[in-house]
Formats: C-alpha cells, structure tokens, sequence
DNA sequence: CTACTATGTCATCAAGTGATGACATCAATC
DNA sequence: GATTGATGTCATCACTTGATGACATAGTAG
C-alpha cells in the first residue's frame, strides 16, 4: 500500500520544499546571489541534501524550471492573441520574475537551461498566440510576432520591476495592460 | 604645458584601459561574472590599479556607465517616435548588451547605478521620444508610452540575443525592425 | 645627482563559495 | 529486536573572489 503516511524524514517533502525555497531565492537574488547555504537555511534543511537530491546546485535549478512548467496550469489555448498578452503580463507583473522569466531575461543561458525554456514556451505561450494570430489573421509570420510579443512584456515586466523606467514602475498596471494589448492589437492588422 | 606626451606611466590611459576593458567583459559576462583580475589581463594592468582609481570594483562600474553615458553621441531628438524606436533597436540589438541595456535588465539595481541609468534614460531615450509622441498626437501620457516603448525594445532585444525565443534569435534584424517601428506606430493612433 | 611623487608590482588576507565524505539516526522489514 | 537501506548532520576541503598594504620603479623637479 503506498499510504499518504507523513513520515518525519519524507524525502519527497525535502526535496519539494528544497524547490520551493530554491525558487523564492532565485527569484530574489538570482542564481549566482543565492546560495546553497541559504537555500537550504530557508527550506529548513541541511545544504548537503541539495547534493544528494539534485547532483549540485544546478541540478535544483533546473529542478526548479520544470517545476514552474509542471504548475502552469494557465491555459492560452484557444483566447485572442491580446487576452494571452494581457494574461501573460498581469502573472510576471503580480508575481514577481518567475524563474522562467528571470531566465529569460538574464544575458547568457546554459544549454540545459535554454531547452527547458525554449521547450516551455514553444508550448505554452508561443504556440497558442501564434495559433490566435493567424486565426486573427497575422498573415505569416504569426510565430516571428509571437515571439516579438513575449519579448516585449518580458521587457516591459522587467524594466517595471527594477525600476529603470520610473513611470512605468509606477503607472497602475491596467494602464499598462491596456498598452500591452494595444501592441498585441497593433501585431494583427 | 600640457603636452599630448605618450608617457610610458599614464594614469589616463591607464584608466581608460580599465574601463574599456571592463565594459567588454560587464557585457560579456555579466557585473558578477566579470572578475577584477580579468579585468586587468584585459586590459594589461594589475587588478591592483582598479582598487587606486576607482576604489573598487564597483567604482569601476559606475565608470564605465558615465563613460557610456559620455560616448552617447546618438542624437534622437526631433526624429519621429518610429525612428527613435528603429535606431534604438538597431543600437541594442548590433552591439550587443551594452552595460547600460544589460543593467536594465538585470533584476535588481544598485542605488546609485539606478540613479545614473535613469537620468541616461531621461536625457537620451524617453525625452526624445515623449517629444515625437505629443508631436505626433499621443495625448496625454506621452512619458509612459516612451517607457513602455523602451521596455518592450529592450526585453526584444535581449531575448534575440540570448537565444530563448528562437525564431526571434534567427529573424532577420530588419524584419524584427519592422516589427518593432509598427509597435512604436500603434501606441500613436 | 638627489629627492620626491606618481605609478606600477607583488604577495597575501579574509570571507564566502560549492562540493564532499565520514558519520549518525530514523524507519521499514524480517 | 536486529539488520539494513534511506535519510539527515556535520566538519572540512579546495577554490575563487575583492581588497589591501608593503615594496619597487619611473619620471620629474630642484
């Protein structure tokens, strides 16, 4: 019987929240700014199980991407192209950089690191608005403007964030949404 | 007098070999990936005369912002908002991050290299730019729409440079140019 | 020539990093 | 309850980093 038993050394539950803690840390102060110190310090577990259950530091970061893509349980498919946008906009403006997003964003990618992105994408954010741009009638290169889109609230969502850009940090973000979809819109015609 | 006298011991060059030195290798590998010893090999000095003319590493950052801001010969002002985007894009986009692009973005900013990108960004990019939008009948929040702009030029061009969005790394820098000056157009109407 | 300052060189420190392996302890199985 | 594998703990290593200060040398002024 495998029985839902909480058992006091659950390695499944070390390794969850050793993703979770690894997760908050990347997205507060990078990959090379946390540690494995401090990773396992805020997971309340010893830094040495981040070896054993992930190989080295890497290993939980890349643990921790598939595990964003495992929970985007968010559905693209089948909206507008302007809708996804939006969507799009509103998660990494309220939730901070996501790992993904973080990723993205960051200058050089390791190659393990660049397949789970391009893999998440292509099927959650790229697919579907290529798939509501050509039926909007984008004409063909509705992957091309896909892509530009998503580059361009990655932008707009980072430069938001660190406030490079003071009043786009500060305007409300339906005003900016609003602008996002405008981009979106400008895309079809 | 001050004569142009090539001395073998010039703190001028001296310096100016640090902070060429060190913008190549802040864009290549990034504030933290970029190491002081690197630094001097690049530039043919000992790590140790970064600590005597600028302090210390950060100081030599901060350097190489001003020295950027400096070399900002590109004049947007009185171009159209399209052509200020187009030109902007091109820049970003051919010569790679440049320290100020790649501290945009990067998640979070130091105080004062906050400080110094927000006034390049005031008197280079969005001045101009929120000129060309009010010119062109923008209305109201002509400042935001600017940042917006920039944002969005910005998370392109990284994502084209990084290689996470591949049909945008592989576009033609045209086409995506193209792109780019409809997006600037849509945020006039 | 001498002395003095600017400039450059070198060795080294203290702190922090990721990683590792020996050891301890829990819990399931017989 | 003894055995055994899974899980957790701890000390420590090897390495890198930025920084520092003592020292060396060039170039100039007197």
């Amino acid at each position: 019987m495998t029985e839902a038993v909480r058992r006091s050394r659950d390695s499944g539950a070390t390794r969850q929240a050793l993703i979770a803690a690894a997760r908050e840390l990347f997205e507060e102060k990078g990959y090379g700014g946390a540690t494995v110190r401090a990773i396992g310090e805020r997971a309340g577990v010893d830094p040495a199980l981040i070896a054993r259950y992930f190989d080295n530091k890497e290993g939980l970061y890349l643990a921790t991407l598939s595990d964003e893509s495992d929970q985007a349980t968010v559905k693209y498919a089948g909206l507008d192209p302007e809708e996804i946008v939006d969507r799009l906009f509103h998660r990494w403006d309220e939730r901070g950089r996501t790992p993904v997003a973080r990723a993205m964003a960051s200058a050089e990618l390791d190659d393990e690191v660049l397949e789970q992105i391009r893999a998440l994408v292509r099927l959650r954010l790229r697919g579907p608005l290529a798939e509501g741009l050509e039926k909007a009638g984008a004409g063909s290169r509705s992957d091309l403007i896909g892509e530009v889109l998503i580059g361009a609230v990655l932008g707009i969502c980072v430069t938001r964030a660190n406030g490079a850009l003071p009043v786009l940090s500060e305007a409300e973000a339906d005003e900016v949404a609003a602008l996002v979809r405008k981009i979106a819109g400008s895309m079809i015609g």
